[in-house]
DNA sequence: CGGTGCTTTGATGCAATTCAACTGCCGTGG
DNA sequence: CCACGGCAGTTGAATTGCATCAAAGCACCG
């Protein structure tokens, strides 16, 4: 039931950070915290339930945060961007699982040379809770997304897509149709069915299954 | 559209927080902060779009926070009980409306008092940090909980509660059923219906329409 | 060329909503 | 005192939107 990765590169990241940290770091923006750590499709950047010592920041690609349910089924909770901080839910420990949806690049952050008291700076801190507010808000605008009808559901995700990729109009989907089902809660074929249903009204063209074009980026239904 | 609501308690809370703070606080404890407000039933006490001065921590009773959406329907987001926190997932402005299910005792807190670099102190804004973790984790279950069926979501609704309670088997609901279902994004009737299905079912009792009895406190199907 | 992974399309069933009617409770006023 | 109206909850029957099951289309690759 788990997914496929090379345990590999997450002891490269770990072995990085420490080796740059080991003499407290004394790095004013989080940055320059760590090099990046490069990793490709499916594989696996951190488990449910593993110990949370780091958090993390994407240079490229995309990342899918998810939940595994009871039942074995798969919900995402988020998708990251370019630019995006992720891991921050966690105090103790991991509450969800992070793999790569395609080649991705990303910085690890250790959390301790951030939290400890001693060398804690309080800009950073409350850099941390800002990021932390955002992702709350994400996950409460998320919630409101759960509520709508399927069509709504998936116009909204294609506006937000466009919207994070900074591109009003065209963009690529980084992720599977299985993905964004995951994402929105609905089945892989709701989510065909409807991209084809919005193709047909002209509201968007599908030049490739990865490629979308928003036809009226405005108002779309 | 809007609540009825008498807008002095709020006035009166903020002219007490200003007196209590206009010598800039020193207190250690959030609890000492200020003086508790009464708020009665349907009383709000901030709504969205409202400049996000100050939280809350509630001391009796229960509040309800929700979105309102375009289709004018609402949308609850949390219930806070005794002893929980609000209103930190603002940073300029609220994002939710907050109204009393019943009469609620709420404390006042000045955010400037805690933020400001000058006399922000280190360990209170880690709390804040902790605290907005846990709303994020809060939300992230209220999302897994909206995935289940209609059932579930009840089930697991009056095992938090119960929980949250802290009376295993034996509590009251401090809301009405629209509530609940605004809460689990069902209709009255589907609650109404699943209360009773699950009484006949011999799962629960319902001595009055909100007084719960669970049989099976540990697993309810 | 056959295999594999992802997407698309079609037919059917079910769970929750919607609409509508009924009950019990409580406060108000004749 | 009882009659009335409003409100919250309950119950029943019809509708609908999405999931499910099943199968075909399409690109990529050995």
């Amino acid at each position: 039931m788990r997914t496929i990765f090379d345990e590999n590169s997450k002891s490269r990241a770990r072995a990085r950070v420490r080796q740059l940290l080991s003499p407290p770091s004394t790095a004013q923006s989080i940055d320059l915290m760590c090099a990046p750590t490069l990793y490709t499709r499916n594989e696996q950047i951190f488990g449910e339930g593993e110990p949370a010592d780091c958090f993390y920041k994407i240079e490229t690609g995309c990342i899918r945060a998810y939940h595994t349910l009871d039942n074995g089924r798969r919900q995402l909770v988020a998708f990251y961007l370019a630019g995006d901080f992720f891991g921050l839910d966690a105090r103790d420990r991991h509450t969800i699982s992070t793999e790569a949806t395609t080649t991705s690049k990303v910085r690890v952050i250790m959390r301790k040379a951030l939290m400890s008291s001693g060398n804690g700076d309080m800009a950073m801190i409350r850099h941390l809770l800002d990021l932390t507010a955002v992702e709350l808000r994400r996950t409460q605008n998320h919630n409101l997304l759960l509520l709508k009808g399927a069509q709504d559901r998936v116009v909204d995700f294609l506006h937000e897509m466009a919207e994070r990729e900074h591109s009003l109009g065209e963009f690529d989907l980084y992720m599977t149709r299985r993905d964004i089902a995951d994402y929105l809660s609905l089945t892989v074929e709701t989510v065909s069915r409807t991209l084809s249903h919005l193709e047909t009204e002209a509201a968007i063209s599908l030049p490739t299954p990865w490629r979308v074009v928003l036809h009226y980026p405005s108002a779309l239904n």
